[in-house]
DNA sequence: CGAAAGCGTGATGATGCATAACGAACACGA
DNA sequence: TCGTGTTCGTTATGCATCATCACGCTTTCG
């Protein structure tokens, strides 16, 4: 990993990461997860076919773009968490829900790259990030869920029926969970994301701007308190 | 309103119906939010600019699309809710939010269209029919609320505090809630509607394509419970 | 120093949006 | 029955973007 890369290679280096920026900011900037190679070459100084001395086309500097957005909400979101306390179950969900918002409506556009529609024109790779990072989003909850049942402080949650096949789906694709986390807190646990990810849709979709800042934040809070209840988590 | 159209006003209305129904077709096709006209032509057996004689632009024929998918998606939900005993509310809400989940999966490229972010190089006209339907499911699912309240079998929400701000914006936009439906409550609602939104997104972008179907349908059925209950709905 | 690799530009072709000008088909009244 | 004007659809044109190619300049390194 001693990466001594050449004077080429830090320059071009520089280069990608700078067309990923303009990029990103000509998305903020239009609203739009839509970029014209045009617009980005003109931003940066250069010629549209240069651009493709560095991505093959529009689609790859997409899917850069996709997995380094993935990569940067994971980042946030594990920041977030890891600031508090390993042993505050509460407080870690409700950081990590509030920096997956915060990111959502700082970067609305990048939100809606990983987990909207496919951008039009673009086909996701198979098996590619996507995939890949819906289950760092996962692991870092059922991180939190293990590490609540290790304290002894995860309790039933609102709804105990768990279907057989939803039961199999547990054991089967999530084995970390063990035995510390039966399949009705599984079950919460993915009910506890879809909320997180409800409110923060909605809101970073404008479906909220009717309320003020002020009640919006409180209506994310108390969501994710209820949320977390629901599924057995303690909080307060 | 005795709709005397002429034989020329049922044609065009046809066509327009026609031209519709082939970009929302193509839509289904390509599985994303991009229609060209160029298609649309092709497919109706005609040349791209005779459809600019029905509408101005391509954002003309978004914007219609969009408040037509806004108008099917209302039409689903309450016909669904509908065929259940208007007393039975915590069925009329399963049933309803079944609904919204069918229909994503179904035509999950209009639900982006409404639900999620605005497609390239269209904006969304100001005021426009966004509010107008979000408005509407609101009102669907308050109707849920205070018949429930009328009934008498409201329950506290799982979390019974509200900011000033939340309460503030509960009475001020939502009149129609009144006394029977208190700013607890109308926050227990709103995180009903993000939680139901949330499991369908994730669910209709393939966010559980790894569970079985049956895993699936297991989770929604189970989450729209967990919702009801938290909020203070009787389920079962 | 000289060869090779990397980088950027201009020229070119393909596609899609949008407008303008022209011609065909239809409904309507005389 | 026959003009007449409206509606509708076509061909032709201009413009912007994506993508590729061939060529020249700069940097790197033996």
């Amino acid at each position: 990993m001693t990466a001594t890369l050449t004077r080429r290679e830090r320059q071009r280096a520089a280069t990608v990461e700078e067309i990923r920026e303009v990029a990103r900011g000509l998305m903020r900037e239009q609203g739009t997860t839509d970029v014209r190679f045009t617009d980005i070459a003109k931003e940066m100084g250069m010629t549209p076919p240069a651009l493709y001395r560095y991505y093959a086309d529009r689609d790859a500097l997409l899917t850069d773009l996709i997995a380094e957005a993935y990569s940067e909400l994971g980042r946030e979101v594990a920041q977030a968490r890891e600031e508090r306390d390993p042993d505050d179950i509460g407080g870690r969900w409700i950081a990590a829900g509030t920096a997956y918002r915060d990111w959502a409506r700082r970067e609305p556009q990048q939100f809606a790259l990983i987990l909207g529609m496919p951008v039009p024109g673009y086909v996701a790779p198979q098996e590619g990030p996507t995939t890949e990072a819906a289950k760092d989003a996962m692991s870092q909850l059922s991180a939190l869920f293990i590490r609540a049942a290790e304290l002894g402080v995860l309790k039933e949650p609102l709804v105990r029926e768990v279907s057989d096949e939803m039961a199999a789906c547990a054991v089967d694709k999530h084995p970390e969970l063990g035995d510390l986390v039966p399949p009705e807190s599984f079950q919460a646990m993915i009910q506890t994301w879809a909320t997180l990810h409800g409110i923060t849709c909605l809101d970073a979709y404008g479906q909220f701007d009717w309320m003020t800042d002020e009640a919006r934040d409180a209506l994310f809070v108390s969501t994710l308190k209820t949320a977390a209840l629901a599924a057995g988590i303690p909080i307060d």
